[in-house]
DNA sequence: ATATTATATGATTAAAAGCGAATATAGTAA
DNA sequence: TTACTATATTCGCTTTTAATCATATAATAT
């Protein structure tokens, strides 16, 4: 629908990471955070201008809320396929993202793990405290 | 090169309706200000963004510069062939630069008589003050 | 019901981007 | 050479955008 809308949405890196990992499938924010190491107040806020511009959907399921590219809106804007699918990868950033998303799936952990992983390390803070 | 500044040149309005005139061929900064109605540093400043990011060149003639589509950059990333030439035109403000840019063709007029047609108004501003 | 928790949303600060007026530059023209 | 002029650049200002902390929300789980 905005075109501009969608340039202005992709006019910056981390909202270009973010659909750079999304291409190969749905991921939970909590796994966004934690591929791309940043807040969780910011991940929210780029998603919610990804989502704005029509780029991403969400469902929620469980406790977790996943996002997914909207493969819909890449029908409609060819140009988006081009970016996403070929020109992404050249991207310093996104070939380290990808890496690391690599080695998140081979661990076979899951939401639930992530989160419990930083609760471990807290409780370990507390108990050196 | 570097497809992040490509991205950011991409997301700005003012931006986006200048490379929409240039697909039709080269245009001059005063030209680019008549049909967009902008100021000349503004102007000034885009098209030095959009030549950082290598989307277009220009060439000095005489006393002035012209500006076009940087094609080999269009042939090296192909989603911006389909941007440039598929996209933008569905935008409102580019359908109408395109109509500005059309009759200014049809008027047969060129940059000297732009500069001109200024200082005529300017000397008539002078006459009635 | 209450406690827990993942995500979203204020509120604030800091950084970046855009614009217009004025000036500098560099090249043309005489 | 000097005068002229199209474009680039600087300055000051305003607006926008992004990041973070703290809090709200809404759903889960007990």
């Amino acid at each position: 629908m905005d075109l501009m809308q969608i340039l202005k949405a992709l006019g910056d890196e981390t909202r270009i990471r973010i659909l750079n990992l999304l291409k190969n499938g749905e991921l939970c924010v909590c796994e966004l955070e934690e591929i791309m190491d940043i807040k969780q107040s910011n991940a929210s806020r780029h998603l919610d201008k990804l989502t704005n511009a029509k780029l991403v959907s969400y469902e929620k399921r469980a406790l977790y809320v996943y996002y997914k590219l909207n493969d819909k809106l890449l029908e409609e804007h060819k140009f988006l396929q081009n970016l996403i699918y070929s020109e992404f990868e050249r991207l310093e950033k996104c070939k380290t993202d990808d890496k690391k998303l690599c080695e998140y799936k081979k661990s076979g952990k899951n939401c639930d793990d992530l989160k419990k992983g930083k609760a471990a390390v807290t409780s370990c803070k507390n108990q050196n405290a």
